[in-house]
DNA sequence: AAATATAGTTTACATTCGTAAACGTAAAAA
DNA sequence: TTTTTACGTTTACGAATGTAAACTATATTT
């Protein structure tokens, strides 16, 4: 099976400018993070060229300041690495994570109701209580 | 200010056992995740080590086969991880990340329940609508 | 065309992490 | 009490990450 690679949080960063704009030449990207973070432009560099070895990102190499595109979609890397977080959480608490995240991020009213209706669909069929499990073999 | 320090994916998984316990000897901690992972003894005793050197764990130095205990909460260490990760994605997409981990999470009846309550109170005072900030400096 | 500025690539280096062997010391068995 | 076993500590080493300087090639200005 082919090697999962993954974003380290530097990388992010420069994928939620790319997202957000669609596409971007390293010079916009630079000017962004530089009143973001404190990183100087040829670390920011550094991680476009990673992103790119890690196929995250592709290069238009066509005109000069070449235009760089995403390769994944944001919402995709976002299940992934949410998702990813969870898996190593104890399932007894997830219900309580998912609570906090509610109540520590700013929610839109439509999407309060869509988190409502789904939670609602999954109340047809959820257990009374859910085991804990961290003392268990993951089954592979 | 002090250093902060983070768990790592494998240390992680030394403290769910310890915290699921309450307190744990390394043999216990080994037995488990031998289970669980491939890793060999020597791994999992390096890892208790760091996690004591961070301060996340401390010996029961006294009776020889230490007793190891958790110096952080789980509820803790778990809000910490996935306010963490939560912090670096769009604002926008916040809504859409959680509903996806409803929809992929175990959760019971009680929790559910909560979950639409806090919901319930959040729309009260929600926004029409959540504002991408991804590319505007973080107000630091 | 030469000089300069831009932007892409290579190299660098310290730290953390995954992964574990080797080593030393205390406890248990012979 | 000597031997063995269990367990804690040190050392090891490659890969990933944060961080960035130096170098090179292309584009722009003079």
């Amino acid at each position: 099976m082919a090697e999962v690679e993954t974003m380290s949080k530097a990388e992010w960063q420069v994928m939620r400018i790319i997202w957000t704009l669609g596409q971007a030449t390293s010079k916009q990207v630079i000017e962004i993070l530089e009143k973001k973070t404190d990183w100087k432009a040829p670390t920011i560099k550094t991680l476009i060229i990673r992103l790119q070895k890690k196929n995250f990102l592709k290069a238009d190499i066509g005109t000069r300041p070449y235009v760089y595109h995403p390769l994944v979609a944001e919402d995709d890397a976002i299940h992934q690495n949410v998702n990813d977080l969870f898996d190593s959480l104890c399932c007894m608490r997830k219900g309580m994570a998912i609570n906090d995240l509610i109540e520590s991020s700013e929610i839109s009213q439509t999407d309060i109701t869509k988190l409502i209706e789904t939670l609602t669909k999954k109340a047809r069929t959820a257990p009374e209580m859910v085991e804990c499990n961290c003392l268990e073999a993951d089954l592979k």
